[in-house]
DNA sequence: TACTCATGTCTGTACATATTGACATATTCG
DNA sequence: CGAATATGTCAATATGTACAGACATGAGTA
């Protein structure tokens, strides 16, 4: 997974808390996450929920004129391997099957 | 832990390489840290530090004219919190002793 | 076909931020 | 004290992006 759109997707306040949102429920319609939200408009959804899924953190299931959005839940694997890779010990029992091996984190990232 | 400003640290890919940098050691001088990087300066660096700084991502230590930094473990929190509140049961054996009661990512978060 | 509904996309604007070079600060050493 | 070293800060520029309004698309329905 692409580490950089994950966490640039999650920098934004209001796309966590659309993925709180969607986290509640297995799926929830657009309209459904419009109408929770009194700070932004419907574009201004349909544009987070569009970084969201471009980077993988949720999925888009159409039916109908409906689009339901579900939490990707491999996606929390990208995250948590930074936090293995940074934390390492520190954190106690974490383990979500995390490929540590995996470059991704590496002191090598320096030449990005 | 303010979660807005932890998020947003992260977001860089340039500041989670040098948190992966940092996390090779116990803790690491400015320079060290500088020297790491091909694509980035020493006023860049500095830069990113302050931001990591003042999201408490990591913690600094002065000692003569150097400045070592470190991880500040219990950042990693406010992530795990994120991920709890999210993916929920998708997550297995994520522990860290997590207060998943804060609301700091309820769905109330919509009227941030 | 015509109409409605749910949602995405495009464009423009306002604001945030990453990066650098020049300058400032603080510490050590001679 | 004066010079050197390590690091932070400021100003300016360039690039990214969040949001809304207008328009487009695609599915259902009469």
């Amino acid at each position: 997974m692409d580490s950089d759109a994950i966490f640039s997707a999650l920098s934004d306040p209001n796309r966590r808390a659309i993925m709180a949102l969607i986290g509640e429920k297995e799926e929830m319609a657009v309209g459904e996450i419009v109408e929770r939200f009194d700070t932004i408009g419907r574009t201004g959804i349909s544009s987070h929920l569009r970084v969201l899924r471009l980077s993988g953190l949720v999925t888009e299931r159409r039916e109908g004129n409906f689009r339901y959005y579900s939490i990707a839940t491999q996606s929390a694997d990208t995250v948590v391997a930074f936090l293995s890779t940074v934390y390492k010990d520190s954190l106690s029992g974490l383990s979500v099957s995390v490929d540590t091996s995996s470059t991704e984190f590496a002191a090598d990232e320096r030449t990005a």
